[in-house]
DNA sequence: CCAAAGATGTTCT
DNA sequence: GAACATCTTTGGT
């Protein structure tokens, strides 16, 4: 399996998040391995950004957010459901990519199931707050690992979800025709392919 | 179809 | 004590 990106991941996350559409998220289960493309995500700006976890500085939760870009950020929502980000940017700026929504795909490549939420596809994947800190990219990756997109796909942009602050921020990413369920206006188609 | 309620870890006030 | 980067179940229209 191919471990190598061509994936900027030290970019600001709003620079990185539409890049990561159509990217592949691979995870070791056992001998097994589970393959979700990614379809929606949103980009959190770390101390640039009232609506992220870093924004106050880092805590135990966050604090893997304030390391190199390329590793998971994993935290538990509402006390109930594990979310996953990529954390991008350099040391220190504590930007992270949250995974939305994705495609399940058999061992050929093919979709098999949509998962609609971060805490629907990130449980599906397997990963939780163990997972934090995981390398998901280069050659030191061991249990993850992102590949890059091997189209362009049509990317639409809105507001972000669930937020309280900073909720008009356009940087929520959709693969055009694709979003996770819940609320939040229709997207704007922004880039062709 | 949509709205409301409930579960409950981490962080902040 | 309250808010929160969520999802499921239940019950209404």
């Amino acid at each position: 399996m191919a471990r190598l990106t061509t994936l900027d991941l030290a970019a600001p996350a709003e620079d990185v998040a539409p890049r990561l559409l159509g990217a592949v998220l691979v995870v070791a289960d056992g001998a097994a391995r589970r393959r979700v493309r990614l379809v929606e995500v949103e980009a959190y700006g770390g101390r640039r950004d009232p609506a992220s976890h870093a924004y106050r500085g880092p805590t135990p939760r966050c604090a893997v957010m304030f390391g190199p870009p390329g590793r998971l950020y994993v935290y538990r929502s509402y006390g109930v459901h594990w979310c996953a980000n990529v954390v991008t940017g350099p040391s220190g700026d504590a930007s992270a990519v949250l995974l939305r929504a994705g495609e399940a795909l058999d061992t050929r490549g093919r979709p098999v199931a949509a998962l609609r939420g971060p805490g629907l596809l990130t449980r599906y994947l397997g990963l939780t707050g163990s997972d934090s800190g995981a390398l998901v990219a280069g050659a030191r990756a061991r249990r993850a690992w992102l590949l890059a997109p091997t189209a362009p796909v049509d990317v639409a942009v809105t507001g972000r979800v669930g937020l309280t602050r900073e909720q008009e921020r356009p940087w929520r990413f959709v693969i055009a025709g694709h979003r996770a369920a819940g609320p939040g206006p229709r997207p704007v188609r922004v880039a062709p392919a």
